[in-house]
RNA sequence: UGGGGUGUAGCCAAGUGGUAAGGCACGGGACUUUGACUCCCGCAUUCGCAGGUUCGAGCCCUGCCAUCCCAG
């Protein structure tokens, strides 16, 4: 009873629960000193995920309950994730869905149970509205990017200063029943890990196309523009003298151009849409260092405000920009702000 | 129909008498909460076909087939 009273103090926190080792430990690490609540959030594909989440929070006593987001999910991330594909974008799906369905699910439900704060598993850190990087093993703060600074004031990530290694050593000593569970890296709401194929099964794909070389001659027949993202070189089919690189897809003419030599690159970059979380707006050319996708590479960079919109000039030319992936400017340990690549 | 060239794995392409390089494509793996990039492993018992010479032939000889170019 001594220690229900004392938990009834405590601050409460809605934990978002996959079913996966992440935020199973998240959940354990929390619960020193927090009220925790878990919610999984059910985006329609089976019921291991959801089986294995309720079987962490029983097996650490924590309340539990599933969050039906399809609709969410559909209208803020599967919806663009098909648009961007047919308009010859490579689209970020993991970026949008948290800040417009994943957050959004757990702070409703913080809200209706009067909880001042929320919690994911991603290796990143939150401190008093700002992101800042998680260990630079498996940082994952380019996927939060997208958040705004109202929604990081009340986040919170147990997850930040951990390692996947001590993360998994950590659910062993926990004896969590998701100890062993391989990580997941696919999109969530897409199974078999098979894009293409959801998006065909969605229709509205385009058909299959020419393969050009710059100049315009032939090189080999495409599977439809969907299937590709700028840079790509492997799963092209096209046979010859030496390897080839996608350095463009153009939708209008249903054409994928192909290159050899290294691939594209580019040191100027367009960017739409800029979300800031360390600064209000950008005044002027700042030195920053950039991630132009979910990799380690960083490259030090100029950003420069262009109406609404973001320049950014790298210091060497960056391998293959692409259209709807996501430019995220880092200061140092904290994320600056991010904004969607266009060209 | 004459003259010349070429035929090596799905595609390029080394090899020139000593027991099939390499690249591309493809398959598998690592990496990765997107798509990619990158890295690692695998991938011709066989060199257009049939004979011949030789201890030994993809490499030399003969014939045939195929294909390309120039002549018409």
């Amino acid at each position: 009873m001594a220690q229900a009273h004392t938990a009834g103090r405590r601050p409460k926190v809605v934990l978002g629960l996959s079913g996966g080792v992440d935020s199973a430990v998240a959940a354990r690490l929390l619960m020193e000193r927090w009220e925790v609540y878990c919610l999984y959030l059910d985006a329609g594909l089976g019921e291991a995920g959801r089986a294995d989440a309720a079987a962490v929070a029983e097996r650490l006593g924590l309340p539990f309950e599933a969050a039906d987001i399809r609709a969410a999910l559909e209208e803020h991330v599967c919806a663009p994730f098909a648009a961007d594909y047919l308009a010859g974008r490579t689209p970020l799906p993991c970026a949008r869905c948290n800040r417009l369905v994943k957050f959004p699910a757990l702070l409703a439900l913080a809200e209706r149970i009067g909880a001042q704060w929320v919690a994911t598993g991603h290796y990143a850190r939150a401190e008093n509205g700002a992101l800042l990087r998680g260990m630079p093993a498996n940082d994952q703060s380019y996927m939060l990017s997208r958040l705004t600074k109202e929604q990081l004031r009340k986040v919170i990530f147990p997850l930040g200063n951990y390692e996947k290694a001590g993360v998994r050593a950590l659910a062993q000593a926990f004896d969590l029943p998701v100890a062993e569970k391989p990580d997941s890296m696919e999109i969530c709401f897409i199974p078999e890990g098979d894009y293409a194929a959801w998006l065909d099964q969605r229709g509205g794909t385009p058909p299959p196309g020419d393969f050009v070389d710059p100049q315009g001659n032939l090189l080999g027949r495409h599977k439809g523009i969907h299937h590709y993202t700028l840079g790509q070189r492997r799963g092209l089919g096209v046979s010859g003298p030496h390897r080839y690189f996608v350095c463009a897809i153009q939708p209008e003419e249903n054409r994928v151009v192909l290159s050899g030599g290294t691939g594209p690159f580019s040191a100027a970059i367009r960017c739409i849409q800029p979300n800031w979380i360390a600064i209000d707006a950008l005044g002027g050319p700042m030195e920053v260092t950039v991630r132009l996708r979910h990799s380690k590479t960083e490259l030090p960079a100029v950003i420069s405000p262009s109406g609404a919109d973001v320049l950014v000039h790298t210091a060497v030319p960056a391998r293959a920009p692409t259209p709807g992936q996501l430019a995220v400017f880092y200061r140092g340990q904290a994320v600056l702000g991010s904004a969607w690549i266009t060209a």
